[in-house]
DNA sequence: GTATATTTGTACGTATGTATA
DNA sequence: TTATACATACGTACAAATATA
């Protein structure tokens, strides 16, 4: 078996080679929804880096929505859900930003997903969708 | 002087009370928009702790949004942003989800900012928001 | 039910590179 | 040029959660 090569001195860093060479698996299917990553330790020795540079990798695909990780299983490429649409009161204002640590809490927002911002009501914009009537 | 007290056993880990310190400064104003934040050396003597807590901590906060960082400059709390109204199409849908790396590249998306999605168009969130006619 | 192994999370250290002042 | 500060990347150790024998 031949390692991914991964080039330590001139190009981007590893962390984000790596990055790149995992999100293209998820995209191609490779690494299909729901399925496990490989471990840590077992994605370090396939690109023959530390496990450092991997949980840097992984923690930038988490922040995309792409992955989500629990304490002591594998990362699990994160599965499309089906949002409930809910409507724009009339001159209403739309808008998205990342949520309060408060919000995180009593939504069990994951990792990696904005609040959809619909007049003064705000939903985890990964199971809502606004629409205008 | 004395330090900032962090409980290394028992409590949450200690990269979470120190984010929840340096949260609470800026909500009350301690730490205003624009502010630098102390370098990632004085907050880790602060609370007598590793650069790596430190660095974990700021991360929080920036994926939170709550400040911007550059390499060879401090943390800096985040200014609040003026945004721009977009007029929602009638019918269309809007949903909020994180950038992907090439939206990033193109619209200058800086850390902890969704993408606003408007029918097929998509707007950094820290810039735009939406509204119905 | 218990003990062990695996896996991820946290936290420390060191070294070096890159950007700014 | 030099000093400061953040970024990357390697290492170690232990804690906490899960899975397995």
């Amino acid at each position: 078996m031949f390692r991914d090569v991964i080039s330590h001195h001139g190009g981007p860093p590893v962390y984000q080679q790596i990055a790149a060479t995992l999100r293209g698996e998820i995209a191609q299917g490779i690494l299909p929804a729901g399925e496990n990553l490989p471990s840590e330790k077992d994605i370090a020795d396939r690109f023959d880096v530390g496990r450092d540079s991997v949980r840097d990798a992984l923690a930038l695909l988490k922040a995309e929505g792409l992955i989500e990780k629990r304490r002591g299983f594998r990362s699990r490429v994160r599965q499309p859900l089906v949002r409930t649409r809910v409507e724009i009161p009339a001159g209403a204002t739309v808008s998205a930003r990342m949520p309060t640590p408060e919000e995180r809490a009593v939504h069990d927002v994951p990792d990696g997903v904005p609040m959809l911002l619909i007049g003064s009501d705000s939903y985890p914009a990964n199971l809502y969708e606004a629409y205008t009537p």
